[in-house]
DNA sequence: TTGTCGGCGATTCGCCGACAA
DNA sequence: TTGTCGGCGAATCGCCGACAA
C-alpha cells in the first residue's frame, strides 16, 4: 500500500530485465507511441474517439526511475516524458543524446550471469548447480587448496536484502554447488523450475542476485491477439544499427512440466493459494489514457514500463526511429532479428524475410508507423 | 491488483469484526461524520480551509458490501451513502429503519466462538487446544464411543477456501485438540500468539473459520493522538439503548511477548521479511477528501470502514444519534461503557463518570457533536 | 478445564557421490 | 560440464501424556 519508491541499482535492473532491454538515457529524445503504450496495458484501452491522438509524440526524457516490485521482485521503470512542440523538433539534435549515450557506455556492463532453474535446482531437497563460468567469473575466488573448497557467498537482491549461500566445489566429477541457504532463497522468492536467477558483480565488487520469472502462460500460446509470427508477441524485427527494440523469444519455454506446489495432503487448504507469481505486472488502462491525454495536450506525463511483458517498447530512441524511417521497407527484403536465449546473456540472430508491409488498424491509427516496426 | 470484490457471508463478517461492531442496515438513515472518517484514515487529512464542511451529514445507506482483504483476511465494509437534503430530513422517520432493524434481527446470530491463540497454539510443534464449549457447540458431534474419539473437521474461511483439521479428544485429563492440518493453517495465515481465531456455524450447517489479528502496536501505547482514557482510542462511551458505537478495549493486549519469526540462521535473508500482517488496512486520506467533497455537495458517495481499526464509527444510526443528543451530558454524570473481551463474545461493562464535556478541535469543527460522543 | 512442557516417533530436509547425458 | 537420482544422516515436525494453574 504505502510502498516507497526506491530506485534500485540500474545495472542490476538491466541484468534482471535482460540484455536486450534498452531504456533511453536521461535527457535523450524519444518517440512515444500511444498505441504501443496501450498494448502494454493489461486490459483493452478504449481511446475516446472524439479526440485525435497523434500516432507518435516526440519527447524528452526528464526523469528515469528503475524500480522493482516489492513482492515479486519484477523490475519495471517509470519514465517521465516532456513532449517537445513540433516547431522545436530538431531531428538532427544528437548532441545531447550522444552525450547521454556516452554516459551510458560509461557505466559499462558489469559481469553478470543468468541461469534458468532446473528441476533439481528448484526441488526442495537440493542445492543449486552453479555453472562453472558463473562460479569462476562472478563469484569470489574460491580457495581450491582446501578440501573440500568451501566459502560463504553473500549477495544482495534488488531490495538490498542480503542472502548468504554456502558455495562448495565437490563431487566426482567436481562441480560447483550452492547448498545451505539456497532452499531458503527458493522458498522465500517462490521460485520454480523455469524461472531464472541472475548473478551480477557490481563495480564496487558487491555480488548481487536478481530473478526473472518464467512467463506463466499455460498452453505456451500467445496470450495477446496476434496473427502470425511477425505480429506483436515475442517477435520483433529490427535492423542491427537501429537497436532498441526489445523482443523475447524464449527457448525451452514451457517445456518444463509445471508441477506446481499443489497441496496433495488430505489436510490443509484445497484451493490453490492464490497465484501471486510475477509477470502479472502491467499497466492499468486508466494510466494509459491519462498519459496519452497529457501527452496529446503537450503536458509532461509519466509512463510505467515493464520490460518483461513481451510487448514492444513504446518509447523509442529518436535516432533509431529516424534511421528506421529512412529505410524503405519492402516485401521480400531480408532482415536480421535479434532474440534472447534464456539461459545466458548471449544474443542470437535470426534471418527472415519481410512477408508484408502494412499498417495495422488503419482506422484508428492512420498513417502510424507503429506496426511497421514490429 | 485486479482484485475482484467478492462479498463474503455477512455473518462470518460480523463474527470476524467482533460482536460490538454494528453496520447500519441497508436503506436505513445514518449520520455521516467527516471528522470521524478522517480519524479513520491512516495519514492526516487536511481539509481545504476554503470550503465549509458540515460536521455531520444525514444520509441513507444505498449499498452495503461486506469484504475481506484477500491477503490478510482482514474484514472491512464498503458503504454507499446518499445524502438527504436538509428539507427532507424527518427525524421521526423510523419506519424504514425499524423495518431494517427487523430484517437485521431476522438474520439471527449464528453460533460462533472466538479464542485468542496461546503460545502453544501458535507454536510450530503443536496443535490447537479447543475449548470444550467450542468443540461441543460449534464443531460437528464427535463419536465418543470410539477410542480415541477422532473426526475430520472441515471449515471454510472468508474466501470460501476449505481447510481440514483432525479433531481428537484425548489426554488425561481429556481435552479437545486440533492436530493435523492446524500448523498448515497457522503458517498460511501467518498467525502468531495473540491473534484470534473464530469458528462459526452458519445456518446451512457449514462450519466457517475466520481470524482477527492482534493489534500490532509495539509498546501497547496509543498510536493516535489522544489525551486521556476518554479520548478516541480504545474507549467509547455509549448508553446501552443508544447502541451502535463500537469500541475495543482488549484484555491481555500485548502481554504476550512477541517472539517474531526472526531468522537467526547464519544463512538466508537478514532483513526481516516485510511485515505484511494485518491491521494496516486503513483508508487513504484522498479517499476521505473525495467522499467528504461529494457528501458536502449532496452527491452520493462511498466510504470504506475497517471495523477493527480502533477508531470510532463515523456512520452512526440516525436514531442513536438522535437519542444521544437528547441527553444533556454533564460533568459528573455517570455512564456505562461497553467493551469487548478478546477471547469470547461476552461483553463486559465498565462504569465511569464523565470528567469533562468539550468539543474537540473547535476551530475547524465548530459546533460539532462528534467528540462529545466518544 | 486448558496452557505448557519434555518425550519420542515419523517424516522431511538437505548434503553427498554415483552415474549418464 | 552438469542434470538427475538414490542413499543417508540430521534436524526438524508434530503427536502424545504428564503435570500444574
Amino acid at each position: 500500500m504505502k510502498e516507497v519508491e526506491k530506485s534500485i541499482d540500474p545495472q542490476l535492473w538491466h541484468a534482471c530485465a535482460g540484455s536486450m532491454v534498452q531504456i533511453p538515457p536521461l535527457n535523450s529524445t524519444v518517440f512515444y507511441f500511444p498505441q504501443g503504450h496501450a498494448e502494454h496495458s493489461l486490459g483493452s484501452v478504449n481511446f475516446p474517439s472524439s479526440s485525435r491522438i497523434p500516432p507518435l509524440i516526440f519527447c524528452r526524457v526528464s526523469s528515469l526511475k528503475f524500480l522493482a516490485d516489492s513482492e515479486t521482485d519484477e523490475v519495471y521503470a517509470k519514465i517521465k516524458l516532456v513532449p517537445i512542440p513540433a516547431n522545436e523538433i530538431d531531428f538532427e539534435d544528437n548532441n545531447l543524446s550522444l552525450n547521454s549515450v556516452g554516459s551510458d557506455s560509461e557505466s559499462e556492463k558489469p559481469a553478470s550471469f543468468a541461469k534458468t532453474l532446473t528441476q533439481s535446482d528448484a526441488n526442495n531437497g537440493g542445492g543449486f548447480s552453479v555453472p562453472r563460468y558463473c562460479a569462476e567469473t562472478i563469484f569470489p575466488r574460491l580457495d581450491y587448496t582446501a578440501d573440500p573448497p568451501v566459502q560463504t557467498v553473500v549477495a544482495k537482491d534488488v531490495h538490498g536484502e542480503i542472502w548468504k549461500f554456502r558455495h562448495i566445489y565437490r563431487g566426482t566429477p567436481r562441480r560447483h554447488l550452492l547448498t545451505t541457504g539456497w532452499s531458503t532463497f527458493v522458498n522465500q522468492k517462490k521460485l520454480v523450475a523455469g524461472d531464472s536467477i541472475v548473478f551480477l558483480r557490481a563495480q564496487d565488487g558487491d555480488l548481487c542476485v536478481g530473478i526473472r520469472r518464467a512467463k506463466k502462460g499455460i498452453g505456451g500460446g500467445n496470450e495477446y491477439p496476434s496473427s502470425g509470427w511477425n505480429s506483436n508477441n515475442g517477435s520483433c524485427v529490427t535492423g542491427n544499427p537501429f537497436g532498441g527494440f526489445s523482443c523475447f523469444l524464449r527457448e525451452e519455454e514451457n517445456k518444463m512440466a509445471r508441477n506446481g506446489n499443489m497441496n496433495l495432503n488430505s489436510y490443509g487448504s484445497f484451493n490453490s493459494s492464490g497465484n501471486t507469481r510475477g509477470n502479472g505486472g502491467r499497466v492499468k488502462p486508466e494510466m494509459v489514457l491519462e498519459a496519452v491525454a497529457l501527452a496529446a495536450s503537450g503536458k509532461p506525463f509519466e509512463v510505467v514500463y515493464y520490460p518483461r511483458a513481451s510487448t514492444p517498447e513504446f518509447c523509442v530512441k529518436a535516432s533509431a526511429v529516424k534511421a528506421a524511417m529512412r529505410v524503405h521497407w519492402l516485401c521480400g527484403m531480408r532482415f536480421k532479428m535479434a532474440f534472447e536465449t534464456e539461459d545466458s546473456s548471449r544474443i542470437s540472430w535470426f534471418m527472415g524475410t519481410i512477408s508484408s508491409v502494412q499498417v495495422a488498424d488503419p482506422i484508428s491509427w492512420p498513417n502510424s508507423p507503429w506496426r511497421l516496426l514490429q
